[in-house]
DNA sequence: CGAGCAGGATTGCAGCAACGTTGCGGCGCC
DNA sequence: GGCGCCGCAACGTTGCTGCAATCCTGCTCG
């Protein structure tokens, strides 16, 4: 799961960015308007999370932008106008929820659940491959009804790739959907996560395999 | 090959995914009809498996919504319900197959197969020469549904051609998609690439060959 | 019509870049 | 303070890739 927090103020989104990790999502982190439709045209984000109060204009009006270039995404206003008109006002353009600020980070993740939930554009709500079967709803892996209990970067690695199963993903596209687009990376730790994932999926018989496709990415494929 | 699967019986949906997943077929999972729609909207299926009994209406009704996304897209119609007449209503409902339960997985794969032999190419972003099928977006190709293990370099020779499929390419346009503007190269490597795609193409009876044009450059094309 | 030639095809080989694996240390979290 | 995740780096391994030598094929020109 991959969010874009549209938000000005530092200390919100790194306090956002800590409390959503602990709960296996990647968030990127985008200051301003220009900011987030550049992070949105060159990369692929499950839900936005919007501040309204933007040093180049009102949050809102990216709203149909958003719409025109990704229309089914799911966007949360976060805003410190809580009037009854101005939730009016930002639902009617579309946003799918509208939270005033200040909130509680948990009903945040509570709504973002309920969101990802119901919205149209978080699908297959499973995916099976061999005897591998992940739960994009859940956020969880299990073999033979058996749940894999993986570390925070694993999942990230095994969701991106079942998302795309047996399709070949490409190694940046992987680094960002682990680590996000900001998060630097200079080593080979993410082969290490593969690595050991495939270690976990052999010892579970998972009835999968990581195939790797030299200067290309990874994919995901029952084993043979 | 992906194909979407509406079926609200668990067992059902865990025994097409297993026969499937042996010829290389992927099968998303949507035990309803919401469910289906929503992964419709945000994936790229090349057909649809209905099941009519389901926990939120009947299946037909799905067919209209779907011709309305994505209209060229086959429909295969499963029920128990198997009387002729109940055969052309769904056929007329728009299904372009329908089949009683129990059904032989195999007759399945066979109109599977049959289907979208017939059908127009439903992703704009995959080429089909022959048995290749070439997929821009997951830069891969695959022949029946088999993905071609190639490296880098026989698969950006293999992408340049596929782009202009039945054109013909010159041999400086080729060897920039392959190497870059700024990359030298002071041999006849990229034939050596090309002859080594030769080799895997027929191997796997891909149904293409490229044809190299004298002074010019190749071109990709269905074998005769 | 045949020889010569140029461009293309094929293949073995060696270098090296990409990938795999593992251990370590730091850091955060119970 | 113990435990486990994670980034990092070192080192082993694989197999892609550029190169060149050799063979093949189609074209040209006398």
């Amino acid at each position: 799961m991959r969010l874009l927090l549209v938000e000005d103020e530092l200390e919100m989104a790194a306090a956002l960015a800590a409390a959503l990790g602990r709960y296996d999502m990647i968030l990127d982190h985008a200051p301003t308007l220009d900011h987030a439709m550049a992070a949105l045209a060159n990369h692929v984000h499950d839900g936005i999370i919007l501040d309204r109060q933007l040093p180049d204009g009102d949050g809102l009006s990216l709203i149909p932008r958003v719409r025109a270039l990704k229309s089914g995404i799911p966007v949360i206003v976060l805003t410190a106008r809580g009037a009854v008109d101005e939730r009016v006002r930002g639902l009617d353009m579309g946003a799918d929820d509208y939270l005033a600020k200040p909130f509680a980070v948990e009903e945040l993740l509570a709504r973002i659940r309920a969101l990802m939930r119901r919205s149209p554009d978080i699908a297959p709500i499973t995916a099976r491959i061999g005897n591998l079967v992940f739960d994009f709803d859940g956020r969880q892996a299990s073999v033979n009804g058996r749940i894999l209990d993986l570390p925070r970067r694993e999942l990230l690695v095994l969701e991106a790739l079942a998302r795309r199963q047996g399709r070949t993903v490409q190694r940046s596209t992987l680094e960002e959907s682990v680590y996000g687009y900001d998060d630097e990376i200079q080593s080979n730790s993410l082969d290490a996560h593969v690595s050991r994932l495939r270690r976990k999926l052999s010892e579970t018989s998972a009835g999968v395999e990581i195939h790797s496709i030299r200067g290309v990415g990874y994919l995901l494929r029952p084993s043979l």
